[in-house]
DNA sequence: GCAAAAGTGTTCAATGTACACCCATGC
DNA sequence: GCATGGGTGTACATTGAACACTTTTGC
C-alpha cells in the first residue's frame, strides 16, 4: 500500500522500484523561503502550482538537489532561476522529511530562507523569464499552502527573529543607504512589534555597525532624514552564506 | 568521471545508473552526535569504521533513513541501536550535502544532537549487542574522523552551546537528583569556561526550575551537598524532541 | 503657520559581574 | 584540628524600558 504510494509515480520500471524500496535513496529538494520587505510588511515569494498535487495552491520556491551541487549550491540555484538575484543572505534552516509530506513519493526537503531587497526582484520581474503565477505574500495572511510548506515558513520566521538578535541581518532586506526610520520598520515587521523609537537608536548606533552620510533622502514633503549603510568591515565577521 | 565514482557502489544494472543519473535521488542518513558528561568532561560517542572508506577512522554513530520513518524517528532509531537509551534529548541540527563528502556515493545527512546521562549509557554497554569498537571521546581532543564527521561534531558543540544559553539542556546530561557543583560543572565543561560560583547559583536558583530535595550526597569525605532535581512542569514548555 | 516625520536624554529597573569568608563533614 | 568541598551577600557596571518635546521641511 506504502510502498506502492511511494514509488507509483517512477517509472523506470521494477528494477527501480526493487531499488526504491530495499535501498535508502530518496528524491532531495531544497526549499528556499523568500524574504522581503514590502508594503504590507514582511512577506515571502510563492510560486502558483499549475500541476497536481496541490494544484493551484501556493508553494515555496523549490527544487531537486543535483548530484554534481552541494545544497548552498543547489539552494542558490534554485533562487536565482526564480528571482536572478544573486549575492544575497541565504541560510540553511531545517530539514523536513516526514515521508507523508510528499502524497507522491518520498521526499526529503532541505528548506533555507533567503533576505532580498524588493528593488533588487522588481528588476527580476520586468525582465522575468518565469510566467507562472509568482507573487508575494505577507507572511501574517498566507494563502493556502503546499504540502507542509505552512510550517516551514512558520520555522522560517522563528529563526529570522533568532537571527535578527543575534546578527545585523536586516539590511540584507534594504537598499544601500537607507533611513533609520526605514531600518527601525524593518526590524518592527519581522519582530511584529513595535519599538520605541529614541531606544532603537540608541541600541542600533552602540552596535557600530552603521556608517552615516552626508545625504538625506529627499522623499516626501516631510524633513529629510540622514542616510545610513552597513559597514562591511563590522558584517563580515558574521556567520551566513553570502552567495 | 565524476558519473562513474557517483554510481559504482550501486549494482543494479544500467536502468539503475540511469536512474542516478538523471533523477535526483541521494543516499540519505542520520548522523547522531551523542554527548554526554565523563571525566574528561564533554564526550562524545564515536564508533570505529571497520571498512572503507576511512577503515579505523571513527565516525559518529549513523544510519540510512528508511522509507517509512521521518528523520526524527531515524535519529531515535539509530541512537537506540548503538546505546540502548531511549527518552533522551534529541534536535537536528544541520543539514550536510557537499557532494565529496563521502568518497563512493552522494550521501546527504541529517544530523542531529543527543544528550545522555552517562550512567544510562552504561548499562547498556553491558548488556550490549555491538561488538564493533565504541567510545567516548572528549570533544576537546578528537581522534583522526571519518568523513565531514569533525565538521559535524564542531557545529553540534556549538549548537549545544547556543541551547545551554536559551533553555535548561544541561539536566539532560545529569542523573534524576544531582547537586549544584555538578550542574556547574556541566555548564563548565559545555562552555568551557569556568563560571563563578555565586553568580551561576543566583542564576540558576532564580531560573526556577530546580526543585530542591531534602537529601544530601554520601559521596566522598567532604561536606554533604544538597540535591536537586528539575521541575518537569517548567521543562515542558520547552523546544526539543524528547523520545 | 501647520502638518508630518526626524531627531534627541534622562530616569529607573533588571541583570550581569567581581569578589572573600564561614560551614559541615571525614579523617 | 585540619583539609576539603559546600554554601552564602554586597557593591558596581551594564543593559533594557519607559517616556515627551523640539526641529526641519513642504505645502
Amino acid at each position: 500500500m506504502r510502498y506502492n504510494r511511494l514509488v507509483k509515480h517512477i517509472d523506470f520500471g521494477i528494477v527501480v522500484m526493487y531499488m526504491y524500496a530495499e535501498t535508502k535513496t530518496h528524491e532531495v529538494t531544497v526549499d528556499v523561503v523568500i524574504f522581503t520587505i514590502r508594503d504590507r510588511g514582511l512577506e515571502v515569494l510563492l510560486v502558483q502550482r499549475e500541476q497536481e498535487p496541490f494544484k493551484d495552491a501556493w508553494a515555496i520556491p523549490g527544487g531537486f538537489v543535483r548530484m554534481t551541487e552541494n545544497l548552498d549550491e543547489a539552494a542558490k540555484r534554485v533562487l536565482y532561476e526564480r528571482t536572478r538575484v544573486q549575492n544575497v543572505y541565504l541560510e540553511q534552516q531545517y530539514t523536513f522529511g516526514d515521508p507523508l509530506r510528499h502524497p507522491k513519493s518520498r521526499v526529503i526537503t532541505v528548506s533555507y530562507f533567503a533576505l532580498i531587497r524588493a528593488d533588487d526582484i522588481h528588476l527580476s520581474f520586468d525582465t522575468g523569464l518565469n510566467v507562472q503565477n509568482v507573487d508575494w505574500h505577507s507572511v501574517y495572511e498566507l494563502p493556502n499552502l503546499a504540502f507542509d510548506h505552512d510550517q516551514i515558513i512558520k520555522h522560517a520566521v522563528r529563526k529570522l527573529r533568532d537571527r535578527l538578535e543575534a546578527t545585523p541581518v536586516a539590511f540584507q532586506l534594504l537598499p544601500k543607504k537607507f533611513t533609520l526610520t526605514d531600518l527601525q520598520k524593518t526590524y518592527e515587521n519581522i519582530l511584529n512589534n513595535r519599538i520605541d523609537k529614541r531606544n532603537f537608536r540608541k541600541k542600533i548606533m552602540s552596535l557600530g555597525f552603521l556608517l552615516e552620510h552626508n545625504e538625506f533622502s529627499k522623499s516626501s514633503s516631510k524633513r529629510p532624514a540622514r542616510l545610513y549603510s552597513f559597514n562591511k568591515d563590522v558584517i563580515e565577521s558574521k556567520k551566513g552564506i553570502f552567495i
